[in-house]
DNA sequence: AAAGTTTGTAAATCGATTAAACTAACTTTT
DNA sequence: AAAAGTTAGTTTAATCGATTTACAAACTTT
């Protein structure tokens, strides 16, 4: 049974089409749409149309005339319904409730003593139930729920493997969808940071990103062509496992030499040990180095070496349009942003170099948050019953 | 203008749905096309029909009758057309005439001394011409040529940079199709040995699929989604030239301690002439390992645990279905697999290996050559003119 | 010989887009 | 200020491909 071509699959792709335009030009005219898109401006007033009723769409009112009848402005309606986005992390739990378009509109934190599989899953479904009781009336009320997890999840929502959390084999969706009776996306963090980059951060244009989350290990989420890849099982983007040194030191996940053993938040904090004060976190080396002490500047451009060498394999390997940094050692930009470009100005393929952006995120540590809760707002436009 | 959804889409995507089966399932009737796609069986009688009128399928007869009406077996008419499939080599063109199945009916070879791009070109195109001239008459002759470089090509067919070649910037693609009037598609020999290997080799039945030529250097396709990632500049896959030791040897391309500067065919040879009668080729160095040489023995392991390490690399990068191995390296298969495997055992996470297809191609040296034969039969399929 | 199956085509219907005409509302020109 | 020109959006009829339903043809089984 392929998906095969048929007058509902037609307008399922024009209406998509037109309300990704009102989302991405709003305001906008009916007749703009229909310019842009070559639909007729008739298939476009009968998708807006349908699109009002089912309140997606609003109406905003008239807008300037270019020479004639004014036009009646459309706006993408992203209150008329929300999502929760939570960030799992190993001691903490982060979430979030967002509208259709992404806007934060109420967070959450709180920790967990990670001593059993139910006492997390209570205290995650606590958060999600404080979001969902804070959550504004809507037509379409809560969409969805997005997991971000440090692990591996399959396609039905288990939690194959997460070993900072010590969880392997956990039917996290089937548990959560029992309790709220309402769609549950689980997937790893990095992926989520990727697409929240992708939906709402530093991506929005770009359709060839990686997502590089270098915190305690280094996780990556590939977006190619717009969509996450994801692997045959699940386990792409494992890049923070690739070796960088063959003979280098064994990591416990069974290769050698892996990039976060060198360039992770981890790996940098071990050496600070040695530094005056013996900096415990990203805070205090960023204080260190800001008091221009030498052995922290040497530290951190290490680290940018390290995190360059690994960049530069990413690179050769994907030719992407751009690669966001996120995680924790965003906060160690004007160190580590210099290193590393200075590292893949040297050893990168100038052609495969030209055009590509490095950046660090823009969204403060919520690309994780944002990214769960658009699997949610993801899932929601593509279920058959609001069928845009 | 964005691709909208209408009446000729929807045609387009049954009608190549249709087409699809009758390749894969051949021979079929009109009745199992209908139950396996779940078009109705009015559509797919009017879409053979059309099919039948443009030459693409053929009735071959009754099959035998499952308690009713004898079925009419429809077959994909291979013989409607022919590709020109080409491999530009260092000193060396080889080029196959291949029916719309990737069937070989004629090949021819030619060496040429790289002195100048005209010169190279015009042996080129002496072969293409060899292999238009032997062509077998169809209804849609000659439909196009793929040309397989060692190097990175742009959309338009300009070759950008062939380093082996000395080649930067020739409009490749201009050329052929001027002399010829047919349509011509350039890409990288490794971009078109995995898609030979995806489309009439190992990986048929798979959609995400790493090929990695082995031969001089290393170069790598990457089939995600069962298409071809070129990467956003045509770079992708460049794997060759990711690092496995960061404090490793300078390598030509900028970078240092490059996987190919280890496991490629060069790389190893310069070892061997410390062997004993100095072997120059992968022939002479499969000779001395059938004598059971010891030290062409621990060459060829080396070897094999050095392409084990960047493979591992592979894998946690990609995930990936299968690793279909190619180039000069296969001739070498029995000694390099067991280390190979080993390596990969030992060092990657068994959750990610778990259902992972490791495979040196069955092509035997003809995976680029039928690749580019590919990228020709592929256009013509979709170039709206047979707008199947 | 009758009943049941399976294959493939034919005719009528449905539904979404399109093309063309039209209304509405505005700006510019005379 | 009236006329002419522009732009926005709707209405109406036409088109076209898939579907639904019915049916004829050609089998096998009972």
């Amino acid at each position: 049974m392929t998906q095969t071509g048929d007058l509902n699959l037609m307008k399922q792709i024009n209406k998509s089409i037109v309300l990704e335009h009102v989302k991405k030009h709003a305001p906008i005219s009916r007749a703009k749409i229909a310019e842009i898109t070559g639909l007729t401006k008739a298939t476009v007033s009968t998708l807006v149309h349908e699109l009002i009723d089912s309140r997606l769409v609003q109406e905003i009112g008239e807008g300037a005339s270019s020479g004639g009848r004014k036009p009646m402005m459309l706006l993408f309606n992203h209150t008329a319904g929300y999502a929760v986005g939570v960030e799992l992390g190993v001691g903490h739990i982060s979430a979030v409730l967002t509208d259709l378009a992404g806007h934060i509109v109420e967070h959450t934190e709180a920790a967990h003593s990670n001593d059993s599989v139910d006492a997390v899953i209570h205290r995650l479904i606590g958060c999600i139930e404080e979001m969902r009781g804070r959550a504004p009336d809507g037509p379409y009320g809560i969409v969805g729920i997005g997991i971000g997890i440090p692990g591996i999840a399959d396609e039905r929502g288990h939690v194959l493997f997460a070993p900072n959390l010590g969880w392997e084999g956990v039917p996290l969706r089937a548990r959560i969808e029992e309790h709220f009776r309402l769609p549950v996306v689980i997937d790893n963090e990095a992926n989520a940071g990727a697409l929240g980059e992708k939906e709402f951060g530093a991506g929005v244009n770009t359709s060839h990103l990686i997502y590089v989350s270098v915190s305690s290990g280094i996780g990556t989420g590939v977006i190619i062509n717009g969509q996450l890849y994801r692997g045959v099982s699940g386990f792409s983007g494992e890049i923070g496992h690739t070796s960088i040194e063959f003979n280098g030191r064994a990591c416990r996940c069974g290769n050698v030499g892996c990039w976060e053993l060198y360039a992770s938040e981890q790996a940098m904090l071990q050496q600070a040990q040695m530094l005056p004060g013996r900096p415990t976190d990203v805070a205090a080396l960023a204080r260190l180095a800001e008091q221009d002490n030498p052995e922290a500047a040497a530290l951190l451009d290490q680290t940018g070496y390290y995190l360059g060498v690994g960049l530069i394999n990413v690179i050769n390997t994907f030719n992407p349009e751009q690669i966001i940094i996120g995680g924790s050692m965003v906060a160690l930009k004007q160190w580590l942003l210099p290193p590393i470009l200075q590292c893949i100005q040297q050893r990168s393929l100038p052609l495969t170099r030209a055009g590509l952006e490095i950046e660090f995120s823009a969204l403060r540590g919520r690309s994780t948050l944002l990214g769960a809760a658009s699997f949610a707002i993801t899932r929601f436009f593509a279920s058959p019953k609001v069928s845009v």
